[in-house]
DNA sequence: CTTATGTCAGGGGGACTGACATTC
DNA sequence: CGAATGTCAGTCACCCTGACATAA
């Protein structure tokens, strides 16, 4: 933020594609913040919430679960295993996996990580009221239903 | 998008950060696309329509205006100088200023790009009703004037 | 042989920072 | 002098592609 602003307002800042982006350019920014105050990224979060909710898992799957891709995985695990927060170990059933699971460290990092999240929910949507959250989410939920449909694969169930 | 889906439903998947931010992930995807063919990017199309909505101005006030940064700038403007879409001029009054202007071809493609992103804007919006779409920009438009005051400098009033 | 897995190298676009010489 | 301008060199997080060896 280094611009100073002068008459910014243009035909295109009212396209809802540009809100949309600039909106998540917002969120992105407060959650991103958020994490980095307790040494984290947004895939550390995506990683550690998805082995909570699933358990434990080979990378490949972790990935497909929590919509990382592969080669991020990677780098992920990389980071969140010096951390101490989640262990990969070989699997003994089928010798080209990882089972990675999450430590009690790692538990712990998830709650904080979660509470951030929270508060930054909170300062997101700061100035709408609850009725207009409630909209603002269903709005969304339907645009991102309908454009996974289109962009995603099979579906899940 | 290679992630065959799996069991793809989290606790995050449900956060307004996480919905915005996919959401302008498709948003996104979309107008890119749609630029891209007609050879452009996204500040390309910026820079175009604040020149049209402004008229000639440096690099510097073309940024504030158009909320590029300066150093992005100079690369738009050199592949839309490259295109012959811009002119630079060195500003006689002013011989550290270029001044940069709109050619015919440039307010040509311009005109193009309009066209390409009126249509996105629809795919965007496919699924919600003239209602909700209205709502749904409203909403935006809240969030953003919110967060914009907060990280913004000055107002332009 | 085909597929899945984990790994690494790398690109691409977007947002940003820092340094610098020139000019005001 | 301080400030603005244009330029260039990087950084960073995210998303994605390709290649590859190993194992199923």
């Amino acid at each position: 933020m280094e611009n100073p602003s002068e008459e910014p307002r243009g035909g295109w800042r009212k396209l809802p594609s540009w809100l949309l982006t600039q909106a998540a350019n917002h969120a992105h920014r407060l959650v991103t913040d958020g994490f980095s105050a307790v040494d984290a990224r947004g895939y550390h979060y995506r990683v550690l919430a998805t082995l909570d909710e699933f358990g434990p898992a080979s990378q490949a799957t972790l990935g497909r679960r929590s919509g990382i891709h592969v080669s991020e995985m990677v780098a992920a695990i990389n980071e969140l295993a010096e951390r101490e927060l989640v262990e990969r170990a070989p699997d003994p059933d089928d010798r080209r996996r990882n089972v990675i699971s999450l430590t009690a460290a790692g538990k712990r990092q998830l709650r904080r990580l979660e509470k951030q999240l929270a508060e930054r929910q909170d300062e997101l949507l700061a100035p709408l009221s609850p009725d207009e959250r409630e909209r603002f989410t269903e709005l969304l939920s339907k645009l991102l239903d309908h454009h996974d449909r289109r962009s995603g694969d099979a579906l899940p169930g």
